[in-house]
DNA sequence: ATATGTCTGTTGCATTTGCAACAAATTATG
DNA sequence: CATAATTTGTTGCAAATGCAACAGACATAT
């Protein structure tokens, strides 16, 4: 699907989204009960986070250029636990989910487009949220970190890689303690399976 | 949105699909590399399950009345590692996602419809599938059964329910020791957070 | 009714993980 | 440039978890 088309005959076609540039650190939006908000990064990464009473904090998902995230995609109970945080500059395309629902009983075509498009997106997060399953079923540190690795190695054609994480961050996506990641990592390069400086990682041994 | 019609017009309208009974224990399908297969459970409960080559056995997915699942929500690497096990007698309903998205240029009334319903389908999907995050990324056994006991509870408006898993599975299901769990279920009823007989659950103490 | 298999429940022990605290390195910021 | 803030890296120790092994309960099949 070419999303970049989709993106700009959207905006154009309906005058009810609005877009907003959010820079470093930035509070994109938070999920608020009832708002069904769509939202769409057209430049940037952020991440969902979820703070938890425990101080536990987890980045629930992680969001590049074209990823969707908003109120219809969750359960929301609390009002303001989970928010978006910009992690670079971005540029996000705020709507509501209605507008792409509701409009498709007139017959235009655009709207029919429109509803395709979006399940292509929604395909796309379905198959990435699975991928995050598997991630957290791991049952150890070592397990989560390796598959994690290979992820991104498979996806980039390569064993050599920087994570897209502050190190900080990334337990937090694993939902580990980032100590014991990093004793974690540390036996990992003393065993041989990874090479790492800072970020970056190469994995030997496939 | 009225799901039996949409799959009854489907059905009829669509001479592409196929209709099959399982009895419980029979497998529905494997996850095959490129295949595009969507599957609705028209009847029964069913489960996704992968096999690690550690012996670790993952409920992955479980479905219920009118779920979706297949491979074109997976990034399938190995075939046949995902499967889908009858956990009781179930009817499935099969079909190729090209039906959905290619028919759709065609401008007839019901493929639109097909289309709409099925993303509200996929919302559903990725909606439940966050919860399931969620619920793994917790980081202890204590938290992750009192945040599913939570969500089974709020769903069915009780403190007391029944497991819909044996406690075999359910611990597969959170991804945990079954025999850690276990100890975990026996602090917790010690402690007057649950009552617990069997499978039966009722939580004290919100 | 008996045997077979699966599920529940339990426990001791080894391993893994989380916690806390700190130093060094790196990155932001006035 | 200097200082503050964040991130990386490390470690000892306590707590949680996984593993293994077993007994009893329950269900299913012969």
């Amino acid at each position: 699907m070419d999303m970049e088309k989709f993106i700009v005959d959207f905006e154009k076609q309906c005058n009810k989204t609005k877009r907003k540039v959010f820079s470093k650190g930035e509070t994109i939006t938070t999920y608020i009960r009832g708002r069904q908000q769509v939202c769409i990064l057209l430049e940037g990464t952020a991440d969902l986070i979820r703070c938890e009473r425990s101080g536990d904090r987890i980045i629930v998902d992680h969001f590049s250029k074209n990823d969707v995230f908003g109120e219809v995609f969750y359960n929301i109970t609390t009002n303001r636990e989970l928010f978006v945080e910009a992690k670079q500059k971005c540029t996000v395309l705020f709507f509501v989910y209605d507008n792409i629902v509701t409009k498709c009983k007139q017959n235009c075509r655009f709207h029919k487009e429109l509803v395709a498009s979006f399940s292509e997106l929604m395909l796309d997060k379905i198959t990435l949220q699975n991928t995050r399953v598997e991630l957290l079923s791991k049952r150890s540190i070592r397990e989560k970190l390796i598959t994690y690795f290979k992820m991104i190695s498979s996806k980039n054609f390569t064993n050599s890689f920087t994570v897209p994480f502050s190190l900080t961050d990334l337990a937090d996506y694993l939902c580990v303690d980032r100590s014991a990641m990093m004793r974690e990592l540390k036996m990992l390069k003393e065993e041989g399976f990874i090479e790492k400086i800072g970020n970056k990682i190469t994995m030997l041994s496939q």
